[in-house]
Formats: structure tokens, sequence, C-alpha cells
DNA sequence: GCGACAG
DNA sequence: ATCTTGTCGC
């Protein structure tokens, strides 16, 4: 892949801001960036294209297939990469962070921070198709490709079985998780107290993930495996990059970078 | 028709 | 997601 001149930019936490190759997605064939104009639209007139659901569902469905329920793993893991995006104030700028961390002691190794224009409406269960764009440059700009991304959203655990963790998982091939702060779809228990404590998330009669404590007596998350993924290991790795908070380490370090009230 | 609805 | 400080509780 052609790479863009090296931008490093900021210092904030210490963490390098490297971006290397800021050529768009390609895997938005028929929705090329802007084609459904920049969401919130422009004061003015400017337009912005209605969004054709039924397609929109279709390349859905279509890279569903692509999704492998199975671990894929080289050798230990040694590095896990967490994404998260932000949104200026008026909506309009999208930033996306990836953070990589060492598997092992969780410290952060090196982290991307982007921004670029909103090109797609927020839409429960079209999620990916406003953020997976800019989190896929951003992991892209990393130097070196994560043996896991844990996503800020769900993995399978979605109307059509295709959430963010599945479409980044997916388009960078690349072992992903789900790890959502909320539900999307699904019926449930509650989980013990405990940490590690978790029930199944079902769906359309089938699991299709776990709502998990990482933090006992605090609020679960979802789980659920994005890409070349199972759940049991979805689970594990979840509690690993969770030791102390509620939400994973790749997670709050990815958001710290992505919130717009911090950073530039 | 009436809710629900990742970030 | 974002607008926003202190405050109640373990």
């Amino acid at each position: 892949m052609v790479s863009c001149p090296v931008r490093t930019a900021g210092r904030e936490n210490g963490s390098d801001r490297i971006s290397r190759d800021l050529s768009p997605s390609p895997f938005f064939p028929d929705m090329e960036s802007g084609s459904f104009g920049r969401y919130p639209p422009r004061a003015g007139s400017e337009r912005t294209h209605p969004v054709p659901l039924d397609r929109v569902h279709a390349v859905q469905e279509s890279l569903r297939r692509r999704v492998r329920l199975d671990e894929d793993w080289r050798g230990p893991l040694r590095t896990v990469c967490g994404v998260d995006a932000g949104y200026s104030p008026d909506g309009s700028r999208i930033r996306a962070a990836a953070v990589l961390l060492d598997y092992e002691g969780l410290t952060t190794r090196e982290s991307v921070v982007l921004d670029d224009d909103v090109a797609f409406p927020y839409i429960p269960g079209l999620l990916s198709f406003r953020e997976a764009p800019a989190l896929w440059r951003a992991v892209r700009g990393l130097g070196s490709v994560p043996d896991v991304i844990l996503c800020d959203g769900q993995g399978i655990a979605h109307p059509r079985g295709f959430g963010l963790a599945c479409h980044l998982g997916v388009i960078l091939d690349v072992p992903s998780v789900g790890v959502a702060k909320s539900r999307l779809v699904g019926c449930h228990e509650d989980p013990a107290p405990e940490r590690g404590a978790w029930v199944p998330l079902r769906y359309k009669g089938k699991m299709v993930g776990a709502v998990l404590r990482t933090r006992a007596g605090v609020r679960p998350v979802y789980v659920s495996a994005g890409h070349r993924m199972t759940l049991p290991t979805a689970i594990a790795l979840t509690l690993h990059c969770a030791p102390a908070f509620r939400l994973p380490e790749t997670t709050r370090r990815a958001h710290a970078l992505a919130a717009w009230s911090t950073g530039r």
C-alpha cells in the first residue's frame, strides 16, 4: 500500500500521534466518501442524500459472509488495539483514535489520532458506516498490525449479525471483539454481582454474546465476537484488558484521545 | 400503529 | 456521541 508522508503531532499523554497512509477505506464501493453528503448538513443548502437502507443492508449482508467465528492465533498475543471515535460539538467532524497496547502489562506502545468529515448519520444498526472508515484509517496508521482489536460497540450482537467490531475486523482482517456499554439487541438475565460473572445474550434463539461484569457491583458490558473470534476468548480478552475499571484499558485510552473536549 | 434503538 | 459540576454513596 502506498504510504503518505509520516505526520507526527501532539504529545498529550506522551503518546505518539503518527499517521501513515491516510487513504480512504475502499470498502464502501457503492458509497464513496461523501456520497451521502456530510452530516449534519451544513447551514445553507448543502444536500444530503437519504440513506438507501436496502442497499446499505445488502452491503452488511455481503460483508457478513466474510466473518469467521473461529480463532486464528499465530502464537501468543503480544498486542491489543483499542479504537474509539469522538465528534466535534457541531457533529460535523469525527475523530478516530487507535491505541496499541502490550497485551501483557497493558502499557501503551503507540497511538494514532486523526479527524475527518462525518459522512454518514447515526442510525442504530448502521454505526459502522459512520465510524469504520475513520477507525480503519487510524488502525492502518499504526506501525504494526494488532493481534486483536477491541471495539467500542457490538460484534455479532447486531440486527443483521454485523456490528462495528465485525466490520472493522473483516475489512482489516484482524481478530476483533465488540465490547459495548449498552444493549442493541437481545435478551438476558442479570449477571451475578462479582467481577467475571456473565450470562448469555440471546437473540433470535441464538447466543450472540455475553453480558459480562468486569467490575463488582457495576453495570455489565455487552461482549460479542467480531471476527476470527470465539465468545469464550472474547470474554477472556475483555476481562484481561479490564483489570480495574468497567471498560477495557484499550477503550479507555482510545476514548481519551478521541474525545473532542480533550486533545486538540 | 407503538416502542426500541451500539455511538 | 455531545452539552456539563457538584454531589450522594460505598
